[in-house]
DNA sequence: TATCCGTGGAG
DNA sequence: TCTCCAAGGAT
C-alpha cells in the first residue's frame, strides 16, 4: 500500500459540507482527516432501507451464517432475480456446510446450473470442506478466517461477518463504491479497480455504532441497487438527493476511458460454457464426439476443454470419457 | 494490475 | 440487434 493519491472529496469550487451556504445542504458534516469535511449519510439511507429492503430469503434470521455466506458466492456478478431459485434448492438440498461437504464438488456445479462462472461452486464446496475440517461445521466470524476461505475476498469475508455477525466492516461492492462515487466524491462513476482512497473514504463513511454500522453496511448496498443505479439512477427517489456532491454538479458524465466492453460471442469462455452445459446435463460419463458437437473450431474446443479439466471443473476418465468431478 | 472467468435480462 | 452490466475472486 505505497499510494500517494490522497482523496479529494470534490474541487474546491463545489461546496459539500453543511457549513457551506449551499441551498438545500442540511445534513450534518464531519471533519475528514484531511481537513475537508465528510456527510453523514447513514442515518437516511437506514432510515430508507426501513421502508425499502427487499424481502430476500438471505436476509431472513433463518438463514443464518450459511445461508448469507452462500447467496454472497451465488451473487457475485449474477443478478438477484437468478440466484433466488437457485439458492432455495441449494439450502433445502446442503442446509449446512457440512452437508455440502459430504458430496462431490460435480454436484455442486450440477446444482449450481446457469448461474454463470462455475468455478464458484467449485470455491464454494472448497469453503464449506474447509469449514467442516477446520471450524467444526460453523462459518467463521472473523473476517481473516472467512477470508482464508476459497472464493471469499476482500468484499466478501466483509459482507458475511456483517451481515451474518453484525459486525462493524466497510462492505465495499460495486454498488457502494457507486453511491460514495456519487454523493460523496462527485462524479458518476467509480474506478475500475477499488483504490486505497476508497477504502479509507469507506472506513470514514462507517459508523461508529457496530448495529449501526452493520446497516449501514446493507442499507447502502439496496441504494445503489435500487435507486443510485448505474445506468438511469433514480434521484428523485433517492434519501440522500440533497447531500449528492454528483446531483449538485449537475451530473457530470463519466470523464475517461470507458469501461472495456467485454466482448462473450466466440470467445473460449463461451465454450465452455456449452462444453460444462453438456456434462452438466449428462447422468453418465460424456464421450469425446458428444462435446465436439458443441463447438466447430477444434483448437479452442480442445483449449476451452483442457481449461475446465485443469480448474477443477471436468474430470477426464480413460478413453476419452468425461464427467463432472467426483471428488 | 490487467485479464480471465458465464449467463441472460433490460433498454 | 446490440450494448451494458449484475452483491468478485484469483492470478
Amino acid at each position: 500500500m505505497t499510494a500517494t493519491t490522497e482523496f479529494t472529496p470534490q474541487p474546491p469550487s463545489e461546496p459539500m459540507s453543511a457549513t457551506s451556504t449551499a441551498a438545500g445542504t442540511t445534513a450534518a458534516a464531519v471533519p475528514d482527516q484531511h481537513g475537508g469535511e465528510l456527510p453523514v449519510l447513514h442515518p437516511a439511507v437506514n432510515l430508507w432501507f426501513t421502508a425499502h429492503a427487499r424481502d430476500l430469503p438471505w436476509r431472513r434470521p433463518e438463514a443464518g451464517p450459511w445461508g448469507v455466506m452462500v447467496s454472497e458466492f451465488m451473487l457475485q456478478q449474477t443478478p438477484v432475480a437468478r440466484v433466488l431459485p437457485v439458492y432455495e434448492q441449494w439450502l433445502a438440498r446442503w442446509p449446512r456446510p457440512a452437508d455440502l461437504a459430504a458430496e462431490p464438488s460435480g454436484e455442486a456445479v450440477r446444482a449450481w446450473g446457469r448461474l454463470g462462472y462455475p468455478r464458484r461452486a467449485l470455491r464454494l464446496h472448497g469453503a464449506a470442506t474447509a469449514i467442516t475440517e477446520r471450524h467444526g461445521g460453523d462459518v467463521p466470524s472473523e473476517h481473516a478466517q472467512l477470508l482464508s476461505l476459497p472464493g471469499i475476498g476482500e468484499y466478501t469475508a466483509a459482507a458475511v461477518a456483517s451481515f451474518a455477525y453484525g459486525q462493524r466492516h466497510a462492505v465495499l461492492d460495486t454498488n457502494v463504491r457507486r453511491v460514495i462515487a456519487r454523493a460523496v466524491t462527485g462524479v458518476e462513476y467509480p474506478p475500475n479497480a477499488t483504490t486505497a482512497a476508497e477504502r479509507r473514504l469507506a472506513r470514514a463513511l462507517l459508523p461508529e455504532d457496530t448495529e449501526t454500522a452493520a446497516r449501514w453496511a446493507a442499507s447502502s448496498m439496496e441504494l445503489g441497487a435500487l435507486v443510485c443505479t448505474a445506468k438511469n439512477p433514480a434521484c428523485g427517489r433517492c434519501p440522500i438527493s440533497a447531500q449528492c456532491a454528483w446531483l449538485r454538479a449537475g451530473k457530470p458524465p463519466h470523464e475517461g476511458p470507458a469501461r472495456r466492453t467485454q466482448t462473450y460471442a466466440g470467445t473460449d469462455r463461451q465454450v465452455r460454457g456449452r462444453l460444462l452445459a453438456v456434462l452438466r446435463e449428462a447422468v453418465t460419463p460424456v464421450p469425446q464426439r458428444e462435446l465436439d458437437a458443441v463447438w466447430h473450431e477444434p483448437v479452442q474446443r480442445a483449449r476451452a476443454l483442457d481449461g475446465l479439466v485443469s480448474d477443477g471443473l471436468v474430470e477426464p476418465l480413460a478413453g476419452g470419457v468425461y464427467r463432472l468431478p467426483q471428488s
